[in-house]
DNA sequence: GATGAATGAGTTTTCATTCAT
DNA sequence: GATGAATGAAAACTCATTCAT
């Protein structure tokens, strides 16, 4: 069923995320998406069941975007603590690099969405992260903890200061940058 | 002016807390908090001007009390150490025993509506953080960085871990609850 | 019933007034003349039963002013000729002067109201103009046809004249106002 | 991109009128037209983008037949003085054919719309006039004063007649129109 | 595959009015 | 005499979705 027109398809999801990104996910109505993508309200009901159904596709596309660039690059065979702070990092610039991408994916978390992202979404997620701390606890470089709380340590603060980045109360330069690694590599590290 | 009726308005005010944390923001309208708190939805316009200014005295109201809490009971003659993880806990603890308020305060935050909160709530808020943290700094506890970066690692990792919790997919006890005030502390501490 | 307070009676008037020249009569509500007026909605229903009484009252008074002035000065004695042209000329000057007056009267007369004024007035009203019509045709200067169509012809024409002033398409000047004086003249002139 | 539908179109179209001219501008809603068209209120949207856009619609096509009216079958080669009472005449046989075209206009000229009527409108209607008037006064029949002076004295004091006939205080006759008629000639001409 | 047209249910807000105090 | 509080009804408009073509 998918695939009809892939130009169309790709209209329909640029025109979400701007929309999302710049007036909110409860101000982005369909007939709003389909006059940007420059087609018919109807003719996204070709391409969707609901506009649930085309958030929540967007939403699995772009998170796992997102998440695959996280361990892009990362060496298996690498100092563990380098390779923590290159995914940090990675993570980092990618978030910087593609704000819409990082601000729907936010606007969505916090929405009651969130609720219907379909479970088999999170667990390839979370297998690649498993993987990557398992072997920090392995190593003896990681707090032998719940990885969870390694992941909320490593993500979050770098997610929320971005966003207060994005919002212009926050001013990014290198040091900080340097700064929030260290910090999060401080509360995660054995 | 406002106050008329103390019952009523905060009868408007739990209605709203309820289907913000229940449905979500989005979805709360004027015509269903005034259905849940048994009235006229023209009576809302008698206590606010606007459904704009209903969210925001609440929000404001809300993470006041919210924020007042953290820094109870803390005394400046403690060790800093001490005075810190009693306020890391004590913010947790608020927030875990007031779900409603916090989840309430946390869609507001992610929400168009943030653009529109009144300048003078921020600076209140940032007076107590920054005499907290600029005491730790001088007394030589925490690192000689924006104390921007130092609230975030304090309070956004134990955010995220309690909406987890909420949510359903973390479990609280009270070694994580230690867990993560360490590994605030190890992320802040010079 | 009436004259409770002479004081908020004519600030309740001059609220209205001010409110239907300004952004119209069907933008004139309850709630907005009281706001104006500095005083409570409900105090309103206490000097008038219902919005349209209050209307009425006004328009009553405000229209009978504007006619009384029309004969003000008007002397049997003189040349037919000479009072007519200084009642048109009192006419005008009076709509010129009082603007407000005369929109209020006007948006009135063109609204569905217009159906509801007590019909004595309108018989006070042309008893007056009768008199000084029958006496222009008694005396051979006015043609011998219905009246209705002489005072036509005396008042419109210059009301949509000072009309079209008002609203900033036409330009005033004394040459002008001689013009339609004998333009009506000439009209209604045997 | 209009017209969709040109019967549902005219439906709308004729609600508007019906109601306007019956309960008046201020008390004709979007929901009452759409009652009476048989529609649902959400239609009319597809159809116009506001009740603004809706009334100045209709505004701008009935005045433009109101107007073509008044000079048809006038030809430059009859006597002027025989041209003018022609057309005047055709202008108030038409007002008197179609009652509601009229009052719509009168209602709406009278109202706060009175200000959004696209200019263009004016000056088409206003070029027909131009080129009329100044034909009398080049062949040396009309006063040679500005020319809305000239419409003005022919045309409102025979809608301000037959807005009283309408309301039923006015009788018509055959010899009041030729009254009508005259007064204007004798108002306007040299 | 695409869409124009249509709609019922909903939105926020204002209205004229009432009534207990 | 004056008013704060309350409200049912209505306003203009938007929504996600359907369906015949």
């Amino acid at each position: 069923m998918r695939y009809k027109n892939k130009e169309k398809l790709n209209s329909i999801f640029d025109a979400t995320i701007d929309l999302v990104t710049k007036v909110g996910l409860s101000e982005t109505s369909v007939s709003k998406i389909a006059r940007k993508a420059g087609i018919s309200s109807s003719t996204i009901y070709v391409y969707f069941e609901s506009k649930e159904d085309l958030l929540i596709s967007l939403y699995v596309k772009l998170k796992e975007k997102m998440m695959l660039k996280i361990y892009d690059g990362i060496n298996e065979n690498d100092n563990f603590k380098k390779s923590y702070k290159s995914a940090l990092l990675n993570f980092i610039n990618y978030i910087i690099d593609n704000p819409k991408v990082f601000l729907f994916v936010e606007q969505f978390n916090n929405s009651p969405f969130e609720k219907k992202i379909p479970k088999e979404e999170y667990s390839k997620i979370i297998y690649n992260h498993n993987k990557f701390y398992q072997r920090g606890q392995k190593e003896g470089y990681l707090k032998n903890i719940e990885i969870n709380l390694l992941i909320i340590f490593t993500h979050y603060p770098a997610m929320q200061f971005v966003k207060e980045y994005f919002k212009g109360s926050e001013i990014l330069n290198e040091q900080k940058l340097q700064h929030i690694i260290n910090m999060s590599w401080e509360a995660v590290k054995k």
